[in-house]
DNA sequence: GTAGGATGCCTAGCACCGCTAGGATGTCGA
DNA sequence: TCGACATCCTAGCGGTGCTAGGCATCCTAC
């Protein structure tokens, strides 16, 4: 009956998130380069094939890990912003939070944001939640704002580039925190 | 005799030099992960081991690649530098030579400052031609500002932010002029 | 209650990857 | 001329992402 298609397509459902979360945890704990199709079947107590019924391939499956990461940055991002009072801060409490998210889920922040990817920031298609996500930084500016979707954008990339290269080991990270004075100081300040 | 050697020797470091460049080759042409042993070791028309007489192994290789383009990086920000009287421009034109750089050789590019490598920006050990490099965002800055080392990394980091999300497509690149002034007139115009 | 059909899943295998052991081949010096 | 040495290739190892084909189970319809 459809009793049982629809506990079929709940387990079905319940899978597909495992598979996720398996991937995800096993990236965070070991690095991408250990997640293998082999590996992680043998994680969710499936074959390999199993995978390929809710995945198209691998790509697929770091793609939807990073979905989630981009859900899970954008209420960082949001929580961040919506602490800080004053609005000449918010910019700043947004970007520390970014660095924050960027170093303390390595794993997750490379899949959403260096493997290679056809996900877009700025697109119709663009996941809703990384359009919120950029919206936290939108938000910190003045909405007669004609540039902030630039500014955002410039201020996104900025930091992912300190973080990105503090994680791949070629700046150091222990002056990290003057790296970001020096960027907000620079870029956050109440503009035009 | 030596002669014999000499020959030989040169004959070898010949070969090493065509393994980098036909490597080099191949990833601009079809992208780094078109470039394995096997067809690397086919196009200098050699078998695979001879690969391992001269590099430890894949990584090695890149790397090699990647030591390369900083020495063309330097010389190619040297140029617009030097081609920049005014020193206030100077930056400037640094600025606009690196994305220049970066957009036109995308998997140079990559070798360089996205593949997982050992090489450090600021360490005993960095390559004298990233530390070329690195040193032509360091000149920008009057000899007397005591933190040009740490604006040069920020601001080369900002510019790595641009190239790598451009790249990847995940920010357009027709809008890549407009971040590149923002990014200029907020970080380059004289400070402290 | 049972035959028939659809569905779900696994075993086995494909072509490829980076890398290496071991042997054939050719060259050099005594 | 012959032994020692260096050079280089064939073949193969264990791994990768991915898929074809068959088996077993479960639901449906009679």
């Amino acid at each position: 009956m459809s009793a049982i298609k629809e506990r079929r397509e709940r387990e079905r459902a319940q899978r597909h998130q495992l598979i996720i979360t398996a991937a995800r945890e096993l990236a965070e704990a070991e690095g991408w380069e250990a997640v293998t199709t082999r590996r992680l079947a043998e994680r969710v107590e499936y074959s390999q094939p199993v995978l390929y019924s809710h995945f198209s391939g691998k790509d697929a499956i770091v793609r939807a890990v990073s979905i989630d990461g981009f859900g899970e940055l954008a209420a960082h991002l949001g929580r961040a912003r919506s602490a800080t009072p004053e609005p000449g801060q918010a910019l700043h409490a947004v970007c520390r939070a970014y660095l924050e998210f960027a170093t303390e889920r390595p794993a997750l922040y490379q899949a959403m944001f260096v493997m290679p990817t056809d996900v877009k920031f700025a697109h119709a298609e663009t996941p809703p939640q990384l359009r919120a996500a950029f919206d936290e930084f939108v938000s910190c500016f003045r909405p007669d704002n004609a540039r902030r979707e630039l500014f955002a954008e410039v201020i996104w990339s900025a930091l992912h580039g300190v973080a990105v290269l503090s994680d791949s080991g070629r700046i150091p990270p222990d002056t990290q925190d003057e790296r970001l004075d020096f960027l907000i100081a620079r870029l956050a300040d109440t503009p035009s």
